[in-house]
This record gives structure tokens, sequence and C-alpha cells, in this order.
DNA sequence: ATATTTAGATTGCGATCGGTCTCTATCTTA
DNA sequence: TAAGATAGAGACCGATCGCAATCTAAATAT
């Protein structure tokens, strides 16, 4: 009976990477991006500095791969809104619903410290920017594919992009400063807005 | 004829703590929160070690003491803002525009990053949190006061903040990827929000 | 004019940073 | 099964971090 895991080289290799990605999102949900450090996301994954070397070349490059990991999370979650059978009245609540609690998920806090990060950081934003581009082309293709007849299916989409970026810096002032009217009242605007782009009668 | 500049101690005091806040601002925008060090910022601040540790107990405090100056000037611009005269109808227009102007700004930037770290930094987030308040509270005021009749200003000022969240977050990822239809119907849809909330035919 | 206080510069300290190097263990290939 | 390649652990490196302590210069109070 031995105790050995018999793990193919392939199977370490993905097994530790995955652990790499997900402690740093993890790092930097719970400390932020300025203090994501080396140590700290191998204490984390259960990973030594050595081992963390071997497949990632720096830091820096160890974000952005966790950084398109989220992208790729991000995609799958809204594609999944698509699935959820409502009907059409109800769907804009859900969405708008929706909005608010992805912008304050974990995976999407860890998403803003990166973005905000890859502003003074050439290798992290070149590296960052296809996967935003494909985050936002995504975003795009739901949005056309969304129930509601319109004229301009790339304005609603421009409607659902821009209620996102608004839903994102709220969450990161959500931490500091709530203001339950102004919340409940922004929560009613976004839905009359979403529902009006769509051209769904409420 | 002495060279010496002959300053009270006060009007020394006040003018280097001037130049650190400035130079904290010029960082946070420059290198981003992680990189602004107490090293850089002295030294474009033209103040040692020493000098900064006299008027600011810890990096820290510093960055809250900028970010409430910051406030501050948000304050005082957008106030500004109605003073300029317009007809109602350019008003709307102007209004969105300067909102996507003042997001994408230096001292917006520089505030952005320290909300951003301000989430996972105890002290900074209390420092900053009334700072926030004032802010929120000043710019519903400033909604209140403007033209335009409605049955509910509460209502309108959510608007307001709403799209100023939304520019906020848009100005994060301008650095990172712009994709000009977007921006455009963007700007269109904001123009047409606004006008709405406020009563304004268009 | 002298004593006291305050502003500011310099040096130094321990901790931590990102990253390299070396060594062992495990897996693969011949 | 022997030889080679790869994964991972851990010690080590120079640089930089935030900050304290010490010192000089300048302004104020007596």
């Amino acid at each position: 009976m031995s105790d050995a895991p018999r793990r193919t080289q392939r199977e370490r290799r993905e097994a530790t990477i995955a652990k790499l990605l997900e402690a740093t999102i993890e790092c930097l949900c719970e400390y932020g991006y300025r203090d994501t450090s080396i140590a700290r996301i191998c204490k984390a994954a259960g990973v030594s500095h050595g081992g963390l070397f071997r497949h990632f070349p720096s830091r820096t490059a160890l974000i952005a791969a966790a950084t398109d990991e989220i992208g790729r999370r991000h995609v799958a979650q809204f594609y999944a809104l698509l699935e959820a059978p409502t009907t059409e009245a109800g769907l804009v609540e859900t969405m708008v619903q929706s909005f608010r609690e992805a912008a304050r998920s974990p995976n999407t806090t860890a998403w803003r410290e990166v973005i905000v990060a890859a502003r003074t950081n050439e290798e992290l934003r070149e590296a960052v920017a296809p996967t935003l581009k494909n985050l936002e082309e995504a975003l795009m293709g739901f949005a056309i594919q969304m129930p509601g007849n319109t004229t301009d299916p790339r304005a609603v989409g421009t409607v659902v992009l821009s209620l996102l970026h608004m839903f994102d810096s709220e969450a990161n002032t959500s931490n500091i400063l709530i203001t339950e009217d102004v919340q409940e009242l922004r929560h009613q605007w976004a839905v009359q807005a979403l529902a009006s782009a769509m051209g769904v009668t409420g």
C-alpha cells in the first residue's frame, strides 16, 4: 500500500498551476493587489517559491494568468444567466440583481484589483488587454442574444456594459459607505433603464 | 542681501505639507497605489524622509490626507459646473461631457487608486469614509440644485451619482481598451438618461 | 541676546520584496 | 532498469520597503 499518489507530470503540473491561480485570486480579494505577494500566494496555495517560478516567470505573469482565468469565469457566468428561464418582465429585474451581485463577488473584486493595477504596469496591461477585449465582446454578444426586440442590438449591449461598469464602481465604494435609499433608487433606475433599452414594457 | 526666505514656522509647515500632498497625488497617478512609496513621494516633493514624518505619522496617513484634498477639489469642481451658464438643453450635454472628463482627470485617477486600496486597508478605509460621505452628499446637493423640476430630486441625484460611477469604471478600462462605437453609444445613452431623469425635453 | 521649540535632513534598522540557484524527488523514455 | 527530464522544495541574494533615531538649522518666546 503505497501512499504515493502516482500522478503523471502533466497532472502534477496542472494541479499546482490551478492551485496557484486559485490562491492568487484569493489573495487579491483578501489583501488587495499591493499586498498580494509571492510569499502569500505560495502559502495559500501550499506551493513553494521554487514551485511557483517553475510555472510562472514573474509575479506579474502569474497575476495576468489568474486574471485570464477570472475573465473566462465571467463569460461563463453571464452566459449561464441566459439559460435561466424566467418571464420576460422578471428577466430584467433578475438581470439587474445579477449584475449587482456579480460586481460584488470575490472573483470580480479580484478582477478590479488587477484592472486598476494594470494602468501603471505595462506588462500587466498588455497581458490583460486581450482578456478585456474578449470579455467585452462576449458580453456584447450576450446582450445581443437577449430577448426583447430593438432596432439597434449594439446599443442595448452598450447599456448592459454601462450598467456593469456602474455596479463595478459602486461595489468599490460599498466596502466604505452605503447609503440605503440611494442604493434602492439606483436599483429602480437600472431596472427601468435596462427595460427601456430592451424595449420591454414594464 | 540675505538669500534666506524668512518665512514663519507656520508658512514653512504649510508649504511642505502642500508639496507633500501634491506629490502624493502625482505619484498615485503616475505609479499607482502599490508603487507610491515614501521615497518616491519625498523625491517628487523635494522633501526628506524626516521632513515627511514630522507632519504625517505614516504612509497611510499621508495618502488619506491627500485623498481628503482630492475630495475637496472634486466638490469645488462640480459646484463650478453649476456656475457655467448654458441653455438648459445644452446643459445636459455639457454635464455628461464633464462627467467623463472628470473621471479621466489625474485627481480622480489618484482618487480611484485610493478607494480601491481602502477596501483592504482598514486605517485608510476609516480615514476615507467621511471624505466619501461628504462627497456623496455634496454631489447629491449639487444634483438637487440643478435646473429642471422633478417630483423626486433625490432620484435625480441618484442618476447623477450612478452616471459618475459608470464613467469612473469606464475610465479604469480606458487605459487598456477603447471601443469607439461603444464609447459613442454610451455617451448618447448617458445624455438621454440624464435628460430623462431631469425632465428636460430633448 | 539667550533659551526653547519646531522644521527638516541624514543615517540606520529590521522586515519583506521579487527572483535565482541548488538540490531532491518523481515521472518518462530508451 | 538505467538515463534523462521535469516538478517541486528551500536556502539565499540584493534591493527596497516603512519608519525611528539622531542631528542641524531656523524661528519663536523670554
